[in-house]
DNA sequence: TGATTGCGTTTACGACGTAAAGCCACGACT
DNA sequence: AGTCGTGGCTTTACGTCGTAAACGCAATCA
């Protein structure tokens, strides 16, 4: 959200029992939500509380149900937010103006970029399938999927391949996002700066490769080899695509 | 205060299947992870909770911490536990045989299989980053890692070359399982039989080409795009291997 | 003026994870 | 024999969570 400066000052507020009147702007589910999105950013999801977000906003945890049927549809709520912000922020068009290929990659840079941006609440996404009725897409968002598949239809995919290439594109993103995510911002408690070798008497011992690789495994080729793969995937599309299609 | 007189209910039907004489026999730490993931199997993960678990086994949840350090290390425990499983039910041998492909495939099945056994333990395996220390593999158990690892550097691959693979075939797994197991298993509570078009009144409306589609994003050729998709993969590797490995 | 309505607070309840003691049946030692 | 740990489980208790229900208390409208 490219945070002007907002109402950072709620304050701390919690100096003493007695709350200010905090005359702050009535609050509405926008807010809420992209409240709820630092705070899983800064501090990962599980301290995201009801309460807390509350007293966040300068408000108390029930204040928030007026807007939000509860902390499930918050959560979805955010999911959401966080697609809808990568279609804006980004040069991600709604529909191909270029070809199908470079929609596909301008949409995969989008959500890669959406990942990396919010490392700690990527995983809502994945994490997400018991939620919309009648389909659970894993990078929800209807308009997303309807603008995936309207686009490969109209770009000459047949039915069955758009559907395949969108399950290969979305598994795709959710494999490698989550990997690169994940090897990256933990949120690691005390000791992790032992990652170094002085320490850990005998822990790799049994795992002689591991060791031997783990500079490696750590480091991060990751925006290369997504590019990689990504290049890999189009192509296969692209085969699909002409494959099926004899026109 | 207000000590409202607890309803010591009685912990009523140990809905115990297995052993018919035995008065609960010791408990133990494998019977504990074991019980979890029964439970995730029957009633999701949300549902899973320390007393719950702990009168499963016809025992106070208190009881349970004598052999876990906490719900977190359960977690672990099962996620731990249903890699052994894999690994030891299922043809995967621990080093390559018949030559790594036929070692990669083995071992992508392998996780294939747990993951459709355990839909909803699943999801676990993929959103478990903030865990182990000195690296935090996507599939973890260390185990794994260094066979994947030692496997491929002994048949010919390069140190870059096998960490490269290794992160390739597990975005590989984690995507494409991930979503399988979502479009799959899920808990649906009550009304969900609506799936078809009978209901949704405009729901769908506004995107044509998501519910002309429908049926073939439900469908599952998951089977066979899993397989298309790996032989892809592995295709890919090869060219990995020999690219950087003159010799 | 008073009634309505929208927004936020208070209070309360039940469930959760888990720390800290307590209880008790066993086997080992004197 | 009795005594004594001690391993295995239960009790009790605390703090936190999500959230239902009731309660203010403005601003608005009649």
């Amino acid at each position: 959200m490219s945070s002007t400066d907002d109402v950072k000052d709620v304050d701390a507020a919690i100096v003493d029992g007695k709350a200010p009147p905090s005359r702050s702007r009535p609050l509405d589910r926008d807010r809420i939500v992209a409240t709820a999105i630092d705070h899983i950013d800064d501090n990962g999801l599980a301290g995201l509380t009801m309460r807390r977000l509350g007293s966040m906003l300068g408000v108390e945890a029930m204040a928030l149900y007026r807007y939000v049927a509860g902390k499930e549809e918050l959560l979805d709520a955010v999911v959401e937010q966080l697609v809808a912000t990568m279609q804006v922020d980004d040069e991600v068009p709604d529909r191909p103006v270029d070809g199908w290929t470079d929609f596909l990659m301008r949409l995969a840079h989008g959500v890669r970029r959406v990942a990396l941006r919010h490392p700690k609440a990527f995983p809502l996404v994945a994490s997400r399938p018991p939620e919309a009725p009648w389909l659970r897409p894993p990078l929800r968002s209807l308009d997303w999927v309807e603008k995936f598949l309207s686009a490969l239809t109209d770009e000459g995919f047949t039915d069955e391949a758009a559907v395949a290439s969108y399950r290969a594109f979305s598994s795709f993103l959710l494999g490698h996002l989550l990997l690169e995510v994940s090897t990256h911002g933990a949120d690691v408690g005390p000791l992790d700066v032992l990652a170094d070798d002085t320490d850990e008497p005998d822990s790799l011992a049994a795992y002689p490769t591991v060791r031997r690789l783990r500079s490696g495994l750590s480091e991060d080729h990751a925006a290369v080899e997504f590019e990689e793969a990504l290049e890999e995937l189009l192509d296969r599309l692209a085969l699909l695509r002409s494959e099926q299609a004899p026109s």
